[in-house]
RNA sequence: GCGGGAAUAGCUCAGCUGGUAGAGCGCAACCUUGCCAAGGUUGAUGUCGCGGGUUCGAGUCCCGUUUCCCGCUCCA
């Protein structure tokens, strides 16, 4: 009985349906016709959400090795200069205008053959004979190409780009002088400080939340009186102007992350690399995550960031296919060289062990708080058959659950109401409580199956001789009778 | 951004060739019952996503737009 029978297609669908019908997720604005890729966390999300939070925090923070910050949101324009974001953050595109193919303009070159590129910068250099300043311009760039093909570096160049392209074809439909004029796409939000809108007032809401962490290194080490290695953790909101949001929460504009940036002796980078590869797996693990659809995704070397050196993701099992929940990344020095080089400032560590000084590498580990929140809920919804009724259950794990516990009376009358009212007030002093006298008990059994509620504590006939009550578990629907006084304990117990 | 589909009650949907809205479930109240979505009675909730147009009259036809889903594309 515990089949999941959903076909894929159907699935998000039905997701963002019982997100909405029970309150975990709504549409952001959505009486004005929703907006695009944003959602707001109803009673029951945002009380999953926090509980998420919450355990990440515990696992991240409780531990003596790890400090906690929490960074503004906006930060000095500069720091997204030292980040490479202001360069970086773009996505130059070029469409076909025959077949709407899309195309990065700095990975075309990827998929023309080289006899082709021959060609094409032949007729290029024979339409430039005549302008001097771009012939020069084309052969410095042939001639110092750095890391790069020196074809795509001829793309991105802005004039010399836009002559490139005629000579090409579409690699999707071979059309000659198809494409339209490259487009920049920033990802970052902008905005203005203060009350004047122009150029020197500009200011991004943060992309990630990585940065606060990063140029806090120092703040946070001397105040905690840390020694490497070590870690700072932050939850936070950032954002993302994406082209395309889809799947849901998955790619949203506004999201959460809570991420972990650990500081370490460039010698023992690979070690703490894979320790938090395998500790941030675990954790899904142990939050009751099905390991079958969890794995790994190692980037292969010639697909690493500008930053990494090492990177592999978390991925997920989703319902439209795999998808990353969490990265783990080795950025070496590169974010604290580089904010060094920008501010001016040494971020260099002194290692008294060691005796000597160097700027530490950096292995991080970053969480989407909205993609786990998607994943955990999925993950938990399961459709069963009982007895020829379709159940369907969120079998959350007792420390994400949103309702920890519901006390019902049997009945409303003899007393029982009372004491259901009793033990609601005394759990609601440490727990998540629900009270519910609505119906019958099978169908408030169910109503609880469907919120995810682990536990539900029923005041029935014997009670009222012997002061015990049943408590029923989610997901084997079995009963077990315990005493009044021993429910806090019981649930203590459950969910620690 | 491209292509396809969709949008009517909280949810799932019906509503014919245009004539000013319905069902099931859910929700609320009461009665009855009393351990896994029980029965009965009663009730509340819709500018038919939004904006135009055609028409005597538009949920229905046309145009625009927003949002969601699917497939591409994209995702330093």
């Amino acid at each position: 009985m515990n089949d999941k029978k959903n076909k894929p297609s159907d699935f998000v669908a039905n997701i963002v349906s019982l997100a909405k019908r029970r309150g975990f997720v709504f549409q952001s604005s959505e009486i004005y016709g929703g907006l695009n890729g944003c959602w707001d966390y109803g009673p029951l999300g945002v009380e999953l959400l926090r509980n998420i939070k919450e355990e990440w925090w515990r696992s991240m923070t409780y531990r003596e090795d790890v400090e906690g910050l929490d960074a503004a949101i906006l930060m000095h324009p500069r720091v997204w200069e030292a980040s490479g974001h202001v360069e970086n953050f773009t996505d130059p595109m070029i469409d076909c205008k025959i077949c709407k193919a899309r195309f990065r303009l700095d990975v075309l070159g990827d998929s023309i053959n080289d006899k082709k590129k021959e060609k094409a910068l032949s007729d290029l250099k024979n339409e430039l004979k005549d302008n001097q300043t771009l012939i020069e311009k084309l052969e410095y760039k042939l001639a110092n190409p750095g890391d790069e093909d020196p074809f795509n570096l001829i793309l991105e160049d802005n004039e010399l780009g836009r002559k490139l392209l005629t000579k090409l074809n579409c690699p999707q439909c071979g059309n000659a002088n198809s494409f339209t004029d490259a487009r920049k796409f920033n990802l970052m939000f902008k905005t203005f400080i203060g009350p004047v809108e122009d150029s020197s007032a500009v200011v991004y809401l943060r992309p990630e939340t990585a940065q606060g962490i990063f140029v806090n290194f120092l703040n946070v080490q001397s105040s905690s009186r840390q020694k490497l290695p070590f870690g700072i953790a932050q939850i936070g909101k950032a954002f993302r102007n994406e082209i395309n949001t889809k799947n849901f929460l998955f790619r949203t504009r506004e999201f959460e992350q809570m991420e972990m940036q650990f500081f370490v002796n460039p010698k023992n980078d690979k070690h703490w690399y894979d320790y938090w590869k395998a500790e941030r797996l675990q954790w899904y693990k142990s939050l009751g995550m099905n390991p079958n659809k969890l794995r790994y995704h190692d980037h292969p070397a010639n697909k690493l960031a500008h930053y990494a050196k090492e990177a592999t993701d978390i991925e997920y099992e989703f319902p439209f296919g795999w998808g990353e929940i969490e990265g783990i990344h080795n950025r070496t020095d590169f974010d604290l060289s580089r904010h060094e080089e920008f501010s001016g400032k040494s971020l260099k560590y002194f290692d008294d062990e060691q005796k000597e000084k160097y700027v530490p590498y950096i292995i991080e580990t970053s969480a989407g708080a909205s993609r786990g929140f998607m994943a955990f809920l999925i993950d938990a919804y399961y459709e069963e058959e009982v007895n020829g009724e379709l159940r369907s259950v969120l079998k959350f794990h007792p420390k994400l659950a949103p309702i920890k516990a519901a006390i019902f009376p049997l009945v409303n009358k003899d007393g029982m109401p009372e004491i259901a009212r009793e033990i609601e007030k005394d759990l609601r002093k440490n727990f998540k409580v629900f009270y519910d006298d609505k119906g019958a008990i099978g169908r408030r059994y169910r109503r609880q199956d469907e919120a995810g509620t682990p536990f539900c504590i029923t005041v029935d006939t014997q009670t009222l001789e012997d002061r015990t009550v049943t408590i029923r578990d989610r997901d084997s629907m079995a009963q077990e009778r315990i005493s009044i006084d021993k429910l806090t304990e019981y649930l203590i117990i459950k969910l620690l």
